[in-house]
DNA sequence: CTTGTCCCTATAGCTGCTACAGGGTGCAAT
DNA sequence: ATTGCACCCTGTAGCAGCTATAGGGACAAG
């Protein structure tokens, strides 16, 4: 009736690394331990678990996550925020979109510039150093942190 | 005639600690210093440096906007290489935007399930929950690295 | 002569893991 | 009994691509 580490995170597609730097982060719980030492989970667990997993997928910070999860331990709390957190995912998604299809237009562009075969003629490396050449103002977006 | 760190920096709109950072890995050249040990740029380092923030933010790796400048420091070479990373980019860019098409429709999915205004009847979290109610396989697409 | 702005090096931090070193544990087969 | 193997433990370092900080030097304007 209680799970390894190895087996719930094989159950929700983690890895055991993961599950313990989740736990280090306050995201899982100190699961008890056998007479070894050796973590021990419940099916609570393995649910939460689930929950950060597909959060994750979804785009979800930990940060976020966590405050999703301390907002589900604590149901008599008002939902605003989780309402916030997935809109604000939700925006930052549109607008990544928005980012890429500009960068999928650009790249197009570049790539129809090909027409020598060797370097010195190549359209794409002079394109891609020709910024004046730009359709589109893509310069902001260079250090916008991961989101899938 | 000659730039300090600072000036190609801001002419770029990148910082000081990250052209250092480009030099380091060899993007860019380790240019002369004047007699105080500070760096000294001439025009050519100003393109170079140009020629990789407006690769960065269409995307490229910084392995692949070396391979690029080492083409371009090598016209005789053939461009296929170049074709190559630009085809490879412009597919990823694809990818990554059907990936964010699928979550946008899971979040919204998910936004318009909320229903109560405390967590414990808020939707927003139960629907997170449970992953059975995906409409997408969306995860695989977790641990994929930042593409802006 | 102080104040401010630039520059220098070296190092640590960010996110969200992943991998590795160096060891212990548990169970089945020989 | 012992050998082998898969799993578990802690702690630390690495990935990308920066960014920030500490602790100092250089130089010009007021």
């Amino acid at each position: 009736m209680d799970y390894s580490i190895g087996k719930i995170a094989k159950e929700t597609g983690s890895n055991v690394q993961t599950v313990r730097y989740y736990e280090k982060l306050g995201l899982m719980p100190e699961p008890w331990r056998n007479q070894a030492g050796q973590r021990r989970y419940g099916p609570n667990d393995l649910k939460r678990l689930a929950f950060i997993r597909h959060a994750r997928s979804l785009g979800f910070s930990l940060p976020q996550i966590k405050e999703l999860l301390s907002l589900a331990d604590q149901p008599e709390k008002p939902c605003a925020t989780a309402d916030a957190i997935v809109a604000e995912n939700l925006a930052k998604i549109r607008d990544r979109i928005h980012a890429l299809q500009q960068l999928e237009q650009e790249l197009k562009r570049i790539q129809a510039c090909d027409m020598g075969n060797t370097s010195g003629s190549c359209r794409v490396i002079e394109t891609l150093a020709n910024h004046q050449l730009c359709l589109h103002d893509h310069h902001q977006n260079i250090e916008s942190k991961s989101f899938v």
